[in-house]
DNA sequence: AAAAATTAATTAAACGTTTGTTTAATTCAA
DNA sequence: TTGAATTAAACAAACGTTTAATTAATTTTT
């Protein structure tokens, strides 16, 4: 069955982005995908293995490059665009975006590189982006590798330090979705803006 | 003796940094800091506690402090030195800064609640910078808890994210030393450019 | 179309390691 | 001589993985 597949890939997103790679046993995703211990090695031949299918299946390569070869839009259009694309990506599913950011620290070298492989794609994208904005006269001349950092670090930073963040905002640290609905606006806003005065050439000292 | 605690501490942070908690046996840490498997209990209790020893002994409240009452500094000099504190700081310590950020995810509420009190702590220093800043209409309103998020999650981002960065970087993935001497001048010249920009009150919409 | 043969899916049980922690004996210092 | 420091050994539990047996589904043969 194709679906006990997902089915079992899914409940590990949720446990690995929960509690880590090595915070979770194979039992653990077993018992919650109600399938049997064995299924696990069965399909994807160990824990490791399965993580890379995890990944292979979340990793969609699509929106950023179909939203480049638009050019009905400004650079400028496009950057909120990209701003909205990653908070929404990154707000609907935090648990796998915990686990790309924890799987740099995989002990795994394959593990590592396919991440590293699809943050770069992406990267280019918005390296695309900036660099026409700044051919074009309208972005300033800004570190584009430290500004994609930028973009990437503060929505991971509300998703990754969220127990300071739930306690800041007076969030219930128990309610997922209430978080979500109150950070994704306000991440949105604050981007745009923080982008807007750092990328226009108005500002250029 | 309470060189050998230290000791075991400082091996645990390099451990726990690079493997993270669930991934480092307290053998290893034994091992690698040459005292008897036993000693880790003998001294901290357990392996848990023994990370909230460290913790509390990395945690080091005053610089910030300091530097807020120091009154012949403006705003934009008093930012401008929180962003060179806080690069050195994590470039410094790579290993526990990864553990102050992975430790989110920690299954123990007390060590959640320990690392959102030292980020908290942290956090309304650089808040009153800000609050002072704006009441000296010197800096613009902005999002106070997303600009902090903004600058600590850009550093994070290069050091949690750090196959990626060197893999941009063009920097032997090996070599902290070298990674650390090229992207702090870049992260302190890049943060100060960005900050400047939003904060700037002439650049308000 | 029914029966037989073959392949795939699923299971409970066991494998050998490794885990964090404890014990009980021993060495060391005051 | 008393109490702290250190040790090797053992503890039970949990770990990822494998095995061998069984059931379900599919294909082949009659």
């Amino acid at each position: 069955m194709a679906d006990k597949r997902e089915q079992i890939l899914t409940v590990a997103e949720k446990l690995f982005g929960d509690h880590g790679f090595d915070g979770t046993s194979v039992r653990d995703i077993a018992q919650h995908a109600n399938v049997n211990l064995a299924m696990i090695s069965y399909y994807f031949g160990s824990k490791e293995k399965m993580l890379e299918a995890l990944l292979e299946m979340r990793a969609n390569y699509t929106m950023l490059e179909a939203l480049n070869k638009d050019e009905s839009l400004t650079p400028w259009e496009k950057m909120d665009k990209v701003i909205d694309f990653y908070v929404d990506k990154i707000m609907g599913n935090l648990c796998f975006h915990n686990i790309m950011q924890q799987g740099n620290n995989s002990r795994s070298e394959d593990i590592k590189e396919l991440i590293t492989r699809i943050k770069l794609r992406n990267f280019e994208q918005i390296k695309k982006i900036l660099l026409d904005g700044q051919k074009k006269k309208i972005f300033r001349k800004v570190d584009i590798e430290l500004t994609v950092g930028t973009v990437m670090g503060t929505i991971s930073q509300t998703t990754l330090a969220r127990p300071f963040y739930t306690t800041l905002l007076n969030v219930d640290k128990n309610n997922d979705e209430a978080y979500r609905k109150k950070i994704t606006p306000r991440l949105k806003t604050h981007l745009k803006q923080l982008l807007h005065a750092h990328l226009d050439i108005k500002n250029e000292e």
